[in-house]
DNA sequence: CTACGGTGTGGACCGGCGGTCCGCTTGGTG
DNA sequence: CACCAAGCGGACCGCCGGTCCACACCGTAG
């Protein structure tokens, strides 16, 4: 396993293949979207994106790990989104920061959760959100099950969940992220939940879809 | 389009292929399962399992719904499964039967999930869970957003949630229970929520897997 | 019981998929 | 500049879901 240094026209292909990709996926249902074609927009053959990328679930995950990086970058900031604040505060900022990744990705996501079984759950980002969730969980609501909630709520902003009452229900994504914070409201202290949008959205992340970037992807002689 | 009596050499078929696909989709890892093998496992050809089925996701579903009856009959049987009763109490026996349906048909569910983007919502079968128990949450808990909650709690008991807790995450079946049912009980009148298992799992369905039946599907020489 | 029409059958066949292979090209190095 | 491994690309593979059609067999009319 070389792990050294990538010949510039391996980067330069890897770079056109993620962008292609990234592309073609936010185009519309992703399903449709072939290997083949993948290849054929990012000017190199089949071989070379199979060298890059074993197979189509790495390749979903790979573009979906670069669009990420912007949210799991502001978790390591300031509160209320970086750690440190009240709990509650800090719980629903996490809230809003992964409902909003996953809305300006969603078609991405889709992707990522058919991609094969478990893999929404099990990749590397998704337990790490799961974590952060529970830890966050366990500290404005002690004495819950702070495992099983984590899970759950992110569960109801999986892609396709949010997609689906988006677009077949009509419902609006405030509705949605008031329901997720009540959702998210120790039992305790909750107010009788005004239905509405009482919810102050505060940090809300922009992560949007972003013009990919690349930002020295082989650092090489770190 | 004939409507009419199947010809008894076509309902064996369709027979034997719903219950070789059952048991094929049970087996494991629906993905695996190709058409091909379906219709070989019914012994019969391919052409007539795509003129009996007209598509992947169409044989799921049949196989699915079969299993479904079990539980849709039982919801007008009696409360607190049936209509009446405590709105708290029909709300929560509802969940538990819906989690002890996906629970015994997991596999089968995780393959319609993956059939195509929305078809675990826009399913008739869920689409009437997910109506259900908007009814129930409006009785159980007026005031909030029962139709959004309806589609969390839908979306907390889908297929490979509920086995992604319960194998890679270790937990039981009654935490995932138990879960559950704090997420359902309104705020107003929540306890403490002891971590463990309070709840009273009343009904629990029993929907079991069943070995298919057929009820005299070839009369013939009656 | 026989003749017959049309529904039902089955497996060869199709286009295209994800993925592999390998002879040729090209970038990096001494 | 010479060298050669890393990289490339597209022909190729096995198999998939799905279609097609010559033929078989069911059910009925006589």
């Amino acid at each position: 396993m070389k792990v050294g240094p990538e010949r510039a026209d391996a980067a330069r292909n890897r770079e056109a293949i993620l962008t292609a990709a990234a592309e073609l996926f936010d185009r519309a249902d992703v399903e449709t979207v072939s290997m083949n074609e993948i290849a054929e927009a990012a000017g190199v053959g089949k071989g070379t994106l199979f060298r890059r990328f074993s197979d189509r679930g790495s390749l979903i995950e790979a573009v979906l790990t670069r669009r990420a990086a912007a949210l799991l970058r502001q978790e390591q900031g300031p509160p209320p989104l970086g750690p440190g604040g009240e709990p509650a505060e800090a719980l629903h900022a996490y809230l809003d920061g992964l409902l909003d990744f996953v809305w300006a990705n969603r078609s991405l996501i889709r992707a990522l959760e058919q991609s094969g079984p478990n893999v929404f759950y099990a990749n590397p980002a998704s337990r790490h959100w799961i974590a952060e969730l529970t830890r966050r969980l366990a500290a404005a609501r002690p004495g819950e099950d702070a495992d099983y909630l984590a899970h759950i709520l992110y569960t109801a902003v999986r892609a396709d969940a949010v997609d689906y009452l988006y677009t077949a229900r009509g419902m609006s994504l405030d509705r949605i992220r008031a329901g997720l914070h009540a959702l998210a409201t120790p039992a305790a202290t909750v107010p009788p939940v005004a239905a509405t949008v009482p919810v102050p959205v505060p940090v809300a992340v922009a992560v949007a879809v972003a013009p990919a970037v690349t930002t020295a992807v082989v650092p090489r002689g770190g």
